[in-house]
DNA sequence: CTTTACGTAACATCAATAGTTACATAAAGA
DNA sequence: TCTTTATGTAACTATTGATGTTACGTAAAG
């Protein structure tokens, strides 16, 4: 088959901040957004934008001028995946989009029900392992002292 | 909290791509890109696109000139949502992305394994439902008699 | 030979994250 | 106080793929 791949935008905001905030956790201090910039591949203030997400939840604080930078305020084992990822917006998880819903047409209701129900399925299993899955737990994954 | 909802762009291919064969098979002849167009509320060129993408895959013909159009060639009994899945560009389903998989971060790897995992799983899961559902069966969800 | 309809190239549009520059503001330290 | 270090944020541009649109070419029917 010819290769024709979905290839929809992505966001990647949540991987982003999962491995900001271990980052900081491993290091034990306040870490600036210059330093997460260069951990993570990318600019301090594409940082301090996201961060900035987290700060507003509750899960980080920032501090200004020397000694300054981004720190945890909760333990990383008070944190679930589906914690983060309502911080970062808890829109619709697939690229696939229904056409219009406000139509009358009980084909397209039909067409538009079934996917729906499918992916409904699917975000329900998503969501509930990202509850199960504490950030400490990601922590783990890679360090067995913790 | 703050409306802060995902609104990564969608692609309704898939969905408009069901929505037009089973109008097609209702209506049991040639449709015009002209007419389907209207049925879906877009375009006529937008149709052919779609359409040609079906075509390719041998699911559908297209005849030129007076009363051409487009005909389905398989029962929609035979047909599966994952069948016009895959035609449509078998990607990945979701709007969560990845950071840069070639880093060497083990904090990173560790990250995107999980979100992976939990992806994966959820992929598999729509996946095998989309194999379950005809596309005979979706037309059977607004009208009894088929 | 005219009309109809697909086939397709070649754009412009859209929408959200991501990237960048620039500057204001606050805190620490000399 | 003055300088340096950081965050905070506004105001852009870049990116990317579906979607929308115009314009033609081509094939088939009548």
């Amino acid at each position: 088959m010819t290769n024709r791949a979905n290839k929809m935008r992505k966001d990647s905001r949540l991987s982003r901040i999962l491995h900001a905030i271990i980052h900081i956790h491993c290091l034990e201090k306040a870490v600036t957004s210059e330093k997460l910039g260069k951990m993570l591949q990318t600019n301090p203030v594409v940082v301090r934008r996201t961060m900035g997400l987290l700060k507003e939840a509750g899960y980080v604080t920032s501090v200004k001028g020397h000694n300054g930078g981004w720190s945890l305020i909760k333990p990383l084992s008070e944190i679930t995946l589906f914690d983060i990822y309502k911080v970062v917006g808890e829109g619709s998880l697939f690229t696939i989009g229904l056409t219009d819903e406000h139509t009358n047409c009980p084909i397209e209701k039909a067409v538009n029900s079934s996917l729906d129900g499918v992916m409904s399925e699917a975000e329900y299993l998503m969501l509930t392992r990202f509850k199960e899955i504490t950030i400490e737990s990601l922590a783990k994954n890679f360090k067995g002292d913790f």
